[in-house]
DNA sequence: AATTCATTTCGTTAACTAACGAAATATATA
DNA sequence: TATATATTTCGTTAGTTAACGAAATGAATT
């Protein structure tokens, strides 16, 4: 796999090319989730949320680190890529704080895995 | 239409998500070109590359100058969204030279115009 | 050991995107 | 005015992506 290629070089795009996903990113400013919060706060199937981070983990936006039967989220504070470093730490640039973004985090803040999951 | 839409947001990305595009920005920055010497370089349909043109003309990267018969494209030097200011400011940080790039930049200083288009 | 819960993977479907050629449009030239 | 050239728009097709639910996996609790 030659990691050369210029097909290589729009994936970082493609990441951020879904609306879903960029939700995430500003969500995971807020505090590191599990799948099923954020599953919560974007009221989506499980398994499209669980695809929509895997694909901001290979992409290197975000990380995530296993806890118990959760697996949390987290933003990436050391990308390979300088390119996602620099969005990353201007990622209010990149990403504005709308309406929606807003909505977003203001449940982020409130939501708790305990209450929200197994439902 | 309301341009505060999330979904309007990831236009930008979108435009990027496409390495026909990619290339075509890069091509530009060394200068101004027609639709033809773009589809003599990529080696695409020109109906393919005059698509790819106005999604990156919506966007706000480039802008376009009737020349008569021709229509010439070029990298806009005063978008208004700063994102894109930012992007086309620093392209060579967010699409690095590799080796395709530098054959169509070396393609595009011999190309001419009366020589590629009509055939 | 069986169950429960969180997550991932898989298979399917609907929507979107990029490609092409053909037809339409616009401009210059004969 | 007719023709040639450059480009755009349209219609179609193939490939990609995002959504879902069901099934599989993995880890904690009963």
């Amino acid at each position: 796999m030659n990691f050369c290629m210029i097909e290589e070089k729009t994936k970082l795009f493609k990441s951020l090319s879904d609306s879903n996903r960029l939700r995430i990113l500003k969500m995971l400013q807020v505090k590191p989730l599990c799948v099923c919060e954020i599953t919560d706060v974007l009221q989506l199937a499980t398994s499209t949320v669980s695809r929509h981070l895997s694909i901001l983990r290979e992409t290197g936006f975000i990380i995530e680190e296993k806890d118990g039967k959760w697996v949390n989220y987290m933003i990436n504070s050391h990308p390979v890529d300088p390119r996602i470093s620099s969005i990353i730490s201007t990622l209010d640039f990149w990403i504005a704080d709308q309406k929606i973004i807003n909505e977003d985090k203001s449940k982020v803040i409130k939501v708790d895995r305990h209450f929200v999951c197994s439902k």
